[in-house]
DNA sequence: GCCCAGGAGTGTG
DNA sequence: CACACTCATGGG
């Protein structure tokens, strides 16, 4: 093929979706924004670009894809009902007051390698740092799919590589455990894994080396899709703490949110994460603890 | 230079 | 059960 493919276009309607909400809050680690606010990422073995307007959605990607809308929809989550998980989690009223500014907010569904793979990288690492070694290992081991673009590399072909080569990608200490996780886990392995309810595929998921409770309810919620997970981590331990003045162990944690926010925890989860990270570094707290607005910086 | 980061594993009280 | 310590390294 000679001269430039214009490339597939393909319209979604995802309701109320924000694409900086969504991409740019910390769940996913290899979307970029550009300064046209449209975000580029893979999805799979397929650049794709997104842009929003009005309450459409568009994506663009490889003309050879027939299956663009599916992949985005999928990905984006877009049969999830929105509003059902709004008023579901209102009935807690820090929900009640806050969930609103976030209902752009969709939880993606990776692949489950890759979100296996990505968060067993993301211990003791801030969120730029993880997007650099999962670009590095993607780099080295990915199949180009566009110009300075990998795939996300596959289990086989990384489970080839040797500890200390992928050391050089930057991964420190964590390479032994992404060895390990590869020669514990193949394609086959994943697909029993969809298959379990969710506490069975959390204890399957904390066999793994490097693998604790925190990553194993990232890789449920973003990786399998299990709405129940609720991952803790520094900031939503603080969340806890300033919005329901609760703190403990994990599993005391674990159980509050479990109580509070039912089936859709993970969503809560991510509305308080993105608040916690983003919303406060501006001062513009959207969940505040109790009084309407009377806590937020003037 | 310093502190922090979407923690986990291991050992100890 | 709760802590304390270590792990390796780039970002802000």
């Amino acid at each position: 093929m000679t001269g430039k493919q214009l490339g597939m276009s393909a319209r979604l309607k995802i309701s109320r979706i924000d694409l900086d909400q969504t991409l740019g809050c910390g769940q996913t680690f290899r979307w970029r924004r550009g300064a046209d606010a449209t975000w580029r990422g893979p999805i799979g073995d397929c650049l794709v670009t997104l842009r929003t307007s009005g309450q459409w959605l568009y994506a663009d990607g490889d003309p050879k894809r027939k299956d663009l809308r599916a992949r985005v929809s999928t990905y984006l989550r877009g049969a999830d009902d929105i509003a059902e998980v709004q008023s579901e989690l209102s009935r807690d009223p820090v929900m009640a007051r806050g969930a609103g500014a976030v209902a752009g907010l969709r939880i993606v569904k990776m692949d489950e390698w890759e979100c296996l793979a990505s968060y067993a990288l993301a211990t003791y690492a801030n969120v730029p740092r993880i997007s650099l070694m999962i670009e590095n290992l993607a780099s080295k081991y990915g199949d180009p799919i566009a110009k300075g673009v990998h795939a996300f590399p596959s289990i086989g072909r990384m489970r080839e590589a040797s500890v200390a080569e992928l050391r050089r990608c930057g991964l420190g200490y964590r390479a032994e455990y992404l060895a390990g996780i590869c020669q514990a886990v193949d394609e086959g392995r994943l697909a029993d894994m969809r298959e379990m309810p969710d506490e069975e595929l959390r204890d399957a998921l904390l066999e793994l080396p490097g693998v604790g409770e925190k990553v194993a309810d990232c890789v449920s919620l973003f990786g399998f899709g299990r709405l129940g997970a609720f991952p803790i981590d520094v900031w939503m331990q603080r969340a806890l703490l300033r919005l329901y003045g609760v703190k403990g162990s994990y599993s005391r944690l674990r159980e509050f949110a479990a109580g509070r926010f039912g089936g859709y925890a993970g969503y809560a989860q991510e509305y308080l994460y993105y608040n916690e990270r983003t919303l406060s570094r501006s001062g513009g707290c959207a969940f505040t603890r109790r009084g309407a607005s009377s806590d937020r910086t003037p």
